[in-house]
RNA sequence: GCGCCCUUAGCUCAAUUGGAUAGAGCAUUUGACUACGGAUCAAAAGGCUGGGGGUUCGAGUCCCUCAGGGCGCACCA
């Protein structure tokens, strides 16, 4: 209905001179302002230094609206047009509920933009910490995001496998299997001191022999190096599950340079003249790009920078097909963007192609302290052990709770608490609650059909239960737009919680007072509230229980 | 030194991207169950949006400036 009201207003624009304007037309904070309210006219007005009052009454004498549609139309403010919609839209709107169900929400466009999401992305050289949990919680919701956009998305995760961490990993578990067998042996600069090599050196012992300790240091470090990899992937991959996140493609970067993407990627580079010799090195001219200095592609070593690997990857993204390639990054990767951006640029790839999302820091606090490490990684809190701790709809609902951007305090003690003070579990309530009204009528809701009497609905509560979930499509398409699933828990907790709360708690369904016609139409008003609720948690991955 | 992000109620955070009277939760105070789960609800109180200046019909949001905090600035990944 807003999309009908939006193209009658574009329309009103454009013959008044002002085509391709732009205004925004939405639901106002204040239920005063009406249903839906535009600022086209201030906007208008502006353009052409006119009174913002006198020229919405010009749109509004311009409207042509079917009957049905808006019952009222009001001037307000310094020019706003309010809209108050017929109440027969909030009739097609619930039946709109119950008829599109678990898909409710979703756009209904036709195929959208083929999308590449990145995330998680963690090198394979230990368990997965908070950090990652958070990246996996926000990539795997902006993917669900994008998906009910309309857009086809592809969860994807890239393996650095052929970096130098890898090479540390590998020293430092053979070092950990000499030591297991009382040989003498030292973790290497930078490598990896934690419990869990120690666990993995007695595994492959158990596996291979006590002998393996005794190969020469560089076959052992050699076949170290693929066995840390497979044990770290798999525990990753577990890691992963467990927090209900799967990846439809795993790209390891050993494979990007196998197939020649690397070399392909430089000659490509080379070809474009963006790249020049200078102090035994190779260059690449990304300050041509916006970047603020230009950067080493290969050094005077011979071997090549982490960049030349990465933008081949994204390179064989484009070449997949995909219209946008979403990495989400820790923050602290920050400073690398406007080099991926200036190369990718420089390659021709469109501007909107590579999007990056960042994911801030996460602090986990207990007793009102900070938990630094785990005793297994030594040096973090691994998200296995959070997960263990809170379960993981707290842990998903925690994560999405704020802006990527911005730094977490991740409270274990009020994750979990099973009262209102657990934002995850006053929402998850709300929804039990309403199942428990379907349990008391001895009912399974999918059997209440047919359409709301408004007429019998007379508590304001009702109303403003039925207002709620019908804006919920809209706070999912403008989550998708803006990258933001923090909008879908704040649409849970600050709007939808705490109404459907509200409503329970001053109105009766089961043997309404009011009399059958309106115990009929709250169940039909509860049925399509617990779609909602489960709809909304559910593109977090977030469960949406019957019972608590 | 340069760049990016941040500073909003006692605390943790929002604010429809420049809109109407800056909103939630926690904490505090007061009240409400013989009823579908009181694991909840209703209400009160809490603010010079870090300071100052500017842009305009209109600023938490944009620009300048000052103060405070975080991160980044490799021929590391």
């Amino acid at each position: 209905m807003s999309e009908l009201l939006r193209a009658e207003l574009v329309r009103v624009a454009e013959r008044l001179g002002a085509d391709g304007i732009e205004f925004v037309l939405e639901r106002p904070r204040d239920a005063g302002h009406g249903d839906l309210a535009t600022n086209l006219a201030m906007v208008l007005a502006r353009r052409e230094r006119a009174n913002p009052r006198k020229t919405a009454e010009r749109v509004v004498g311009a409207l042509q609206l079917p009957a049905g549609v808006v019952a009222r139309t009001e001037i307000a403010g310094p020019g706003f047009i309010n809209f108050w919609l017929a109440e027969n839209q909030l009739v097609a709107a619930h039946r709109r509920i119950l008829a599109e169900g678990g898909r409710y929400g979703w756009a209904e466009s036709g195929p959208g933009l083929k999308v590449n999401v990145e995330f998680v992305s963690a090198n394979p050289t230990g368990p997965l910490h908070v950090g990652h949990g958070r990246g996996a919680a926000l990539g795997d919701a902006i993917a669900s995001l994008l998906e009910a956009a309309g857009q086809r998305v592809t969860r994807e995760f890239y393996i650095n496998d052929a970096g130098v961490q890898i090479d540390r990993v590998a020293q430092s578990l053979w070092a950990r299997i000499r030591q297991e067998t009382g040989l003498p042996a030292e973790i290497p600069e930078g490598g990896y001191h934690g419990e869990y090599l120690r666990e993995n050196a007695r595994a492959v012992l158990a596996a291979e022999g006590p002998e393996f300790a005794r190969l020469p240091d560089d076959e052992g470090v050699r076949r170290c190096r693929a066995l840390a990899l497979r044990i770290q992937r798999e525990e990753q991959d577990r890691d992963l599950a467990d927090f209900g996140v799967r990846f439809d493609v795993m790209t390891s970067e050993q494979a990007v340079y196998a197939a020649g993407r690397v070399d392909r990627a430089l000659d490509l580079l080379a070809e474009r003249g963006l790249t020049y010799e200078s102090e035994g090195a190779l260059w690449l001219r990304t300050t041509q790009f916006g970047d603020d200095k230009d950067r080493v592609l290969r050094k005077s070593d011979g071997s090549l920078t982490y960049l030349v690997p990465d933008v081949a990857y994204h390179l064989d993204k484009a070449d997949r097909g995909f219209d946008r390639a979403i990495d989400v990054w820790g923050a602290d990767h920050h400073g690398y963007i406007p080099r991926m951006r200036a190369v990718l640029l420089a390659l021709g790839l469109p501007p909107e192609f590579f999007e990056v999302e960042l994911v801030q820091l996460v602090k986990v606090v207990r007793g009102g302290e900070e938990v630094k490490m785990s005793k297994r990684s030594g040096e973090f809190v691994t998200l296995r052990d959070l997960v263990d701790e809170v379960g993981v709809d707290a842990a998903r609902y925690f994560f999405l709770m704020k802006k990527g951007a911005t730094p977490l305090d991740f409270d274990v003690d009020k994750a979990k608490k099973q009262t209102e003070e657990n934002p995850v579990f006053y929402v998850q309530m709300a929804h039990a609650r309403l199942s428990g009204i379907f349990r008391t009528a001895e009912r399974e809701p999918e059997s209440v059909t047919g359409d709301l009497d408004l007429g019998a609905l007379s508590a304001p509560q009702d109303t403003e239960l039925l207002k709620t979930i019908v804006a919920f499509p809209e706070a999912v398409a403008k989550a998708a737009r803006e990258r933001e699933p923090h909008r879908i828990t704040a649409y849970l907790h600050d709007e939808l919680g705490p109404v459907v709360h509200g409503w329970y708690h001053h109105t009766r369904a089961v043997g309404a007072p009011e009399g059958p016609a309106t115990e009929q139409s709250r169940l039909l008003l509860a049925r399509a509230a617990r779609i909602v609720l489960a709809n909304a948690l559910g593109l977090l991955g977030i469960s949406a229980p019957d019972r608590m």
